[in-house]
RNA sequence: GGGCGUUUAGCUCAGCUGGUUCAGAGCAUCUGCCUUACAAGCAGAGGGUCGGCGGUUCGAAUCCGUCAACGCCCACCA
């Protein structure tokens, strides 16, 4: 009578889904009457490939987006990639390279020519890969934070906080990164542990009139056989002494005393310096004394800058030694501390060598070692943005989950530095600044276009004969991020018009889903962007979603080759059930644990969904029989047990506990829904099913695939086609969210109580090897505690209850509540188990009566506690005297 | 070096402002079933002195202190 085939196959229905969902437009969203509900995604790289990360992220918004559009609002969710300046500009070398294309060989629209075609061949093929997972995007609104309407925002913001002072140039210590040349800011250095050694050098006293006596008692004079003498240096970097201006000792450190006012002679170079004096030398670390080279150390440069000390910049942009150096020049940095190591040594100006473990900073993207570099760089004064945009965290105007990353957010604001903007870079927006002097000359205007660039110049220098010609736009490029922090304000085109339908209507946003690691390079900057461009925050929400590692905790990566292809999962398991594995492993605030197995587990819910269908679709109608006690019941518990679980599941969501709303409708489906609900109503074999109960099961059947609509789109899409007479173009995505009505507490409990008696009886059945299909009887000491006979007796299949029977000592017993049941057997129980597992309880019941009986006859407690409390107590009291009185009388009449 | 967080069943996690919905869920395990929707299944069962120690309280997984292990973030002393 199926025809319907048993095992669920996902691959004929997604895609079909996916394209009726696309013809109809129904993932587009206008401004209207209702209630918006905004997310917007964070944009992958345009050249990025689908990872397990991404299919968390967007599993989520998409399942928000879903509910969203159920609960009647205007739900939109904006799709986009970022152009990733940094990372794509990296790319795009690396395969011109494999061409044997250099960039420096190419001009800078040759070098755009070739990022533009790597972009339109490589880009948005991640978002192809989200329709696979079936993200409702509304794919026409698909922006790139490279196109023309996101440049000219940047472009207009850029200037305009320029004009507010809020933007400045300036010649800073900037970490650099020789191998793409570009500074980088703070955020993009990563310290990584790395095994080292520290060079101690001999820096020896110039002029040294050798009178030197050894000086007072504690200090520590260094002395060569012949009896000349120096200072000792401990350093990492012996490649960059070229550069050393001075050496610096603590003024409080005895044993470096007779060397104040000296100066000393730098290793191989034999520069002349100055001993200088500063309370920042660490008299503990290495020999207390430190070689102060203020062009490539942070703390240096602030040293050079107190003791005015020169500045020799000994290194080219790409860290090959510079003319200045002297020596070594076009050495790469590294080659060259090998060498002078080799050349200290034997010049006997190296002491000793000791291993040493240092935090070397890497650059993120190219993992180059970054070089501290004093550079003219654009900068945003982020001291005025931070005091913008810390209280509405703190206050949860926007309300960060996890809570502790509140935390996190405050202790960077209140620490920040300013942020380096300007990349040496080609492929990102242009910084909008032009310099009008002559060759060599810096100075600038900063405008939105060259046009408007050279009239500023005009009026700034007074010469009208300026000509465009003469103007030279700075060749930098703008931090990714400078794009990124205007995402949810751009979409929306509120740089450009402010104020404009849409951005008045999306923006604020919902919530963004995002990953904790990117809480400062966007996070925060889309905080400020928001309240200094909308004067509103951005989103209401921010969920951050953890890492995804492997079963055993190990991040995923390609060198360890944990990481699954995520449209293989989806071959194999389907959309559907990837959503639900991925979910499952996702507790808020929590990395994730992904394992194959939880896909399974989603794949096989699909399957017993499935067979619900199979198995309520294949039911026939007797339009004579009329609904019977029985289905009536089932009908009303399921439907107190629906609104029951869809209150959960609405609570849940509301605290984006996701994993526990899935795992919420997991059960109503396979539990209440499957092995209770169905099974109640199923008609015995061959026979058929009352018209008005399978009315109520079918319209339960849609109200439980509206429930799991948001979380599993595919299936529940293609079960509600099958179930309901909707028009073409219509789907379940707008269907509203049942289960709104009043919970019937009162069923609920009553049902709960005969569903207990049934797990007895098969635990009955179980332990004594009866057969399912063997009707048996079920005697009640005492009286029924439920209502609900006709439900024991299908579902245990008892032909007969009897109320108010005396033990029996040849049945099989067991207790609900305080009420004692048995089973008489045909075959002859045993009767000295049976003894042994009531001695247990028995044993039980009286030790737990007593700790009650301890716990009332203590007056402190009785006086305390709250009356509910002691009431409840003595009713424990009362229920175990009662089980302990009918424990006792079984034992005897089973001895007798 | 500073800060934050975690520690509950074999695994992954719930347990909100202390008290019968206090020891829970899913997975895994074990037992029995190819029962006429589903073996990608059904029915049943076992399993934890809530990281250690100490304190507050009539009462602590829950509050406080302390120690330990693990994780994350920030800083970056050459």
């Amino acid at each position: 009578m199926n025809t319907l085939p048993p095992k669920y196959d996902p691959s004929k229905v997604e895609d079909k889904w996916y394209n009726y969902w696309m013809e109809h437009n129904l993932f587009h969203s206008e401004p209207d009457a209702r209630e918006p509900y905004t997310i917007v995604i964070p944009p992958p790289n345009v050249t990025g490939v689908l990872h397990m990360g991404h299919i968390l992220n967007n599993t989520i918004q998409d399942i928000l987006v879903r509910r969203a559009r159920m609960e009647g609002k205007n739900a939109l969710w904006v799709p986009g990639t970022d152009h990733a300046s940094i990372a794509t500009e990296t790319k795009v070398i690396a395969k011109l390279a494999k061409e044997g294309i250099k960039k420096t060989d190419l001009t800078r629209e040759q070098f755009l020519e070739h990022a533009w075609d790597w972009t339109r061949t490589h880009g948005g093929i991640i978002l192809q890969q989200l329709r696979k997972l079936g993200a409702s995007c509304d794919w026409s609104r698909t922006a790139f934070t490279l196109d023309e309407q996101r440049s000219k925002a940047v472009t207009k913001v850029f200037c305009d906080l320029y004009d507010k002072g809020l933007i400045y140039r300036g010649l800073r210590m900037v970490n650099w990164d020789p191998v793409n040349r570009t500074a980088i800011s703070d955020d993009e250095v990563i310290y990584t542990p790395e095994n080292s050694h520290l060079y101690y050098l001999r820096y020896f006293i110039a002029d040294d009139d050798l009178s030197g006596e050894t000086g007072a008692e504690d200090e520590k004079v260094y002395r060569t056989a012949d009896g000349r003498r120096y200072a000792l240096v401990a350093t990492t970097r012996p490649e960059t002494i070229m550069g050393d201006t001075a050496m610096c000792i603590n003024p409080k450190d005895p044993k470096n005393g007779w060397l104040k006012g000296k100066n000393v002679i730098v290793p191989l170079v034999g520069r002349v310096i100055p001993v200088i004096e500063d309370r920042y030398v660490d008299i503990e670390f290495g020999t207390g004394c430190l070689k102060v080279t203020p062009a490539h150390d942070k703390n240096d440069y602030m040293l050079g800058k107190t003791h005015n000390l020169e500045t020799i910049d000994i290194f080219n942009d790409d860290a090959t030694v510079a003319e200045c150096a002297g020596m070594y020049v076009g050495m790469d940095r590294f080659d060259v501390r090998k060498q002078i190591v080799k050349d200290l040594d034997a010049a006997g100006l190296l002491e000793r060598v000791e291993d040493y473990t240092n935090n070397v900073g890497l650059s993120e993207r190219t993992k180059t070692p970054i070089e501290p570099r004093l550079s003219l760089q654009w900068f945003v004064n982020m001291r005025h943005f931070a005091d913008i945009s810390l209280a509405p965290v703190m206050d949860d105007v926007i309300h960060f989950i996890p809570e502790k990353y509140k935390n996190t957010y405050r202790v960077w604001l209140e620490n920040i530095q300013d942020w380096c903007i300007s990349r040496q870079l080609w492929w990102g927006h242009r910084i909008p600044a032009w310099f009008y002097g002559p060759e060599e000359d810096e100075t600038f205007v900063v405008a939105p276009d060259a046009e408007a660039a050279l009239e500023k110049a005009r009026e700034a220098s007074g010469n009208n004969g300026l000509q465009l010609s003469d103007l030279r736009q700075d060749p930098g490029a703008l931090d990714t991020w400078f794009s990124s922090w205007l995402w949810p304000i751009t979409l929306f085109d509120g740089i450009n018009n402010p104020g404009n339908p849409e951005i008045s209507y999306y923006y604020p946003t919902a919530t963004l889903v995002t990953g904790p690691d990117i809480i400062f390079f966007w996070v925060a900057r889309m905080i400020m962007a928001g309240y200094e461009y909308v004067g509103n925050y951005p989103f209401k929400n921010v969920y951050f979603t953890g890492i995804v590692r492997d079963s055993l905790g190990r991040k995923m990566s390609k060198s360890l080759g944990n990481s699954p292809d995520p449209l293989d999962l989806i071959d194999q398991y389907g959309a559907d059930g990837v959503r639900m594995g991925m979910l499952l492993a996702a507790p808020a605030g929590n990395d994730i644990l992904y394992d194959d197995k939880l896909c399974e587990q989603g794949r096989n819910f699909c399957n017993k969904l499935w067979n619900a269908f199979r198995l309520v679709k294949g039911w026939e109608i007797d339009s004579e029989a009329s609904a019977d006690q029985l289905s009536a019941t089932a009908s009303r518990w399921f439907e107190a047990k629906l609104n029951q679980a869809s209150a959960e599941i609405a609570d849940q969501l509301a605290k984006f506990r996701l994993n526990e709303a899935l795992m919420t409708v997991y059960r109503l489906v396979r539990d209440d829904f499957s092995s209770w609900y169905l099974e109640m109503i199923k008609p015995a074999y061959g026979a058929k099913i009352d018209a008005h109960t399978l009315d109520d099961a079918l319209k339960h059947f849609d109200s439980v695939l509206r429930l799991l609509h948001p979380f599993m789109p595919f299936i529940t899409e293609e079960l509600w086609q099958h179930l309901t007479d909707r028009p073409d173009g219509e789907s379940i995505m707008y269907a509203s969210l049942p289960g709104n009505g009043e919970i019937d507490l009162e069923i609920i409990n009553d049902v709960d109580i005969a569903r207990e008696i049934i797990s007895a009886v098969r635990g009955v059945r179980a332990a004594k090897n009866l057969s399912p299909r063997e009707a048996l009887t079920l005697n009640v000491i005492g009286s029924l505690p439920t209502t609900r006979t006709e439900l024991i007796t299908k579902l245990a299949n008892i032909e007969a209850i009897n109320q108010n029977v005396d033990k029996d000592p040849a049945a099989a017993s067991f207790m609900i509540g305080t009420t004692e049941f048995n089973v008489p057997m045909a075959s002859s129980i045993d009767i000295e188990a049976e003894l042994e597992r009531l001695n247990k309880d028995l044993a039980y019941y009286q030790g737990f009566k007593a700790s009650v009986e301890k716990k009332l006859s203590n007056e402190r407690f009785v006086a305390n506690a709250p009356a509910k409390v002691v009431e409840a107590e003595h009713k424990k009291l009362a229920d175990a005297t009662s089980k302990i009185e009918s424990i006792s009388a079984s034992i005897a009449s089973l001895k007798s």
